[in-house]
DNA sequence: GAACCGTGGCT
DNA sequence: TAGCCAAGGTT
């Protein structure tokens, strides 16, 4: 159900502490941040928001605010905590929290900040140079990955794995290799960017039965698998419809 | 401490 | 089109 949601082994954690705590979560955040999925800032969330405690969050809206707030160049956790704890309305934590997001989302936002409509422009010390809190850091270009993508099939059935490494766990998808394969025929290509990096994958129709596979299925049983939005752009492409029969 | 993780909306 | 961005935690 969480396919082309995105970070799988999120979902994974979060799913696993729901069962484990079976519908009755802690009431302190040091017990919460210990729980798969919940670290220091949704432990407090959960603690403000549901409890009333006045614990403060530290998202990503509330770090560029806090960093414009205090004038801070650099985007440090630490100094963005003391500086979260100093700000805290304890006798108001929900709406001060929700506050806090809800400025950074739509006054204090990443561009064309709206200070003019903002209620913490009077002692805001970055408001003159808002760009400036934090200092962008110069990213560097995502890498770009060649690969290719095995489309093997089998009696009308597309043979797929089911991912096991770190990206897309556990959702099913075509074998990729990173060289290419002699006795190959291109299918057509397709590009997906990650967070971290782009990938250019050559779909290729495989006739080699040395290629190893979790399972085969029909179009129609692929549509009940989870797939990322990778594997989804193969199964688009205009050649994959002349190569497996649209009713198998 | 930094890389990793997925996707789609927005500009 | 390409780059930026995100209700961050885990490895």
């Amino acid at each position: 159900m969480w396919e082309g949601l995105g970070y799988y082994t999120r979902a994974r954690n979060l799913h696993h502490t729901a069962l484990t705590c079976k519908g009755v979560l802690p009431k302190n955040p040091e017990e919460l941040g210990g729980l798969k999925g919940i670290g220091k800032s949704t432990a407090h969330a959960i603690c403000s928001f549901a409890y009333q405690q006045a614990l403060p969050i530290l998202d990503a809206n509330v770090k560029r605010v806090l960093c414009r707030y205090f004038a801070l160049s650099v985007k440090d956790d630490k100094v963005l905590w003391e500086k979260a704890w100093k700000l805290l309305h304890v006798k108001h934590p929900y709406e001060h929290n929700q506050a806090m997001m809800d400025i950074g989302a739509m006054i204090c936002t990443p561009k064309n900040p709206n200070c003019s409509v903002c209620p913490l422009e009077f002692t805001c010390k970055g408001k003159n140079a808002p760009e400036n809190y934090p200092k962008a850091v110069q990213k560097a270009k995502v890498p770009t990955k060649k690969r290719f993508a095995l489309v093997v099939l089998q009696e009308g059935k597309l043979g797929l794995i089911q991912r096991t490494q770190r990206l897309l766990h556990g959702l099913w998808g075509f074998v990729q290799l990173d060289e290419k394969p002699s006795d190959a025929k291109s299918l057509g290509k397709v590009t997906h960017t990650y967070s971290h990096f782009k990938l250019e994958l050559e779909a290729l129709r495989c006739e080699s039965l040395h290629v190893n596979v979790d399972g085969w299925f029909t179009c129609k049983e692929i549509e009940q698998l989870a797939l990322s939005t990778v594997d989804k752009k193969i199964l688009a492409l205009p050649t994959m419809m002349r190569t497996v029969a649209p009713t198998s």
